[in-house]
DNA sequence: CACAGTTTAGACTCGGAGTCCAAACCGGTG
DNA sequence: CACCGGTTTGGACTCCGAGTCTAAACTGTG
């Protein structure tokens, strides 16, 4: 893969579309060139293949992911606070990357297949909540969580599969409604709180 | 898609496995005959297409987790008990099922797209988790959840996308750490409970 | 201008999905 | 047993699309 320009970087993100709807496969090298104006034979040029065509979004988003997450991680407040912001932060990436995120999501199985899509979504999301559950603890600001590392993951398909569902199979709710479904799910869970 | 025998239906799961691994489209019709037993003319004699065969499995799965469910909600005991049970019992389906499972969440937006998928997924999971949930607010076993669809879906993706990072990604934890994991996250949340 | 890298059209190969067919097989029924 | 419908199968065939290749044009830089 060389290195991609801005513009041609974004003339790429045209095809998240074509992936979200489709899927990669259902998807002809010639429908991806006419859909971001990119000859097929230039698409050659950059990448292998239509795979890392998708690579290349999926790393776009994964990017974008990471941002959200780091700067909601090192901001004030309570782990607890950190948290709701992490949550907001990624459906906001959710929101500005619809289709991209969607195709990420979609294809999955691929995503986890290629090791550095694993990677990154670690590096991004899971290694860094990880840390922010394990912070919480340490201060009182959460309860004693035994595995904090599949606590992360467990929050990760949370957020990720209530978004795309939001997003692309029953988009009758805003995005937007989820930060009120989903923060106070997993800080107050769903039993009555006696104490409240 | 004829009516499948239970022997043929046997002898299809043994598809499962490579459609983990590859996914469908990485899977050659002919891998598919080789790995069943089954020729690909009589393949096709009972399936439009390979496509089709992975509607099959993807069925069973969620015949099993529609019962799993169902067995669980109709149970004795307050809603968090059954809905604890619903857990434990879903992650059974995946521990029964582990490629097949591992197939249905690696190929996702094959299923989202296609409509008798998703209608299935609503029908097992999603519509008799949500009844629960606003029983649970209705007998008071719950607080009070603004959005139960959401939250179901959103619930989905906590026990889905936790199992199947562990059966598929990191099998270094077993899958039964994960109710210890997943029950307590919902049912309790992540904060401190200052009556505990 | 010359040279290196980029862009592109278009022709080509090749693998695999799905089709088709005809032969065999199988389990009733007269 | 002879027949008939449905089933099973091998194997040949078509067709589409991914990826390759080539050569020409174009771009900018010394």
């Amino acid at each position: 893969m060389r290195p991609v320009s801005k513009e041609m970087g974004e003339k790429l993100m045209a095809a998240a579309d074509l992936f979200a709807e489709r899927g990669l496969d259902a998807t002809k090298t010639e429908d991806i060139a006419a859909a971001t104006g990119i000859p097929k034979a230039t698409i050659y040029y950059y990448f292998e293949g239509k795979e890392e065509v998708l690579s290349f979004i999926f790393g776009v988003v994964l990017d974008a992911v990471h941002d959200a997450v780091a700067g909601a991680v090192a901001g004030p407040g309570t782990a607890a606070q950190r948290l709701a912001r992490v949550i907001e932060a990624h459906l906001q990436v959710f929101a500005d990357y619809p289709k991209a995120s969607q195709a990420l999501h979609f294809d999955l199985g691929r995503a986890a297949r290629a090791p550095e899509v694993a990677a990154r979504s670690n590096e991004s999301f899971i290694a860094p909540v990880t840390a922010l559950l394990r912070d919480g603890v340490a201060d009182g600001s959460f309860r004693p969580i035994p595995e904090p590392r599949l606590t992360a993951i467990a929050l990760l398909g949370t957020i990720t599969t209530a978004a795309i569902h939001v997003l692309a199979i029953e988009p009758t709710d805003p995005l937007e409604s989820l930060v009120g479904v989903i923060t106070p799910l997993v800080l107050d869970g769903l039993l009555p709180r006696s104490d409240a």
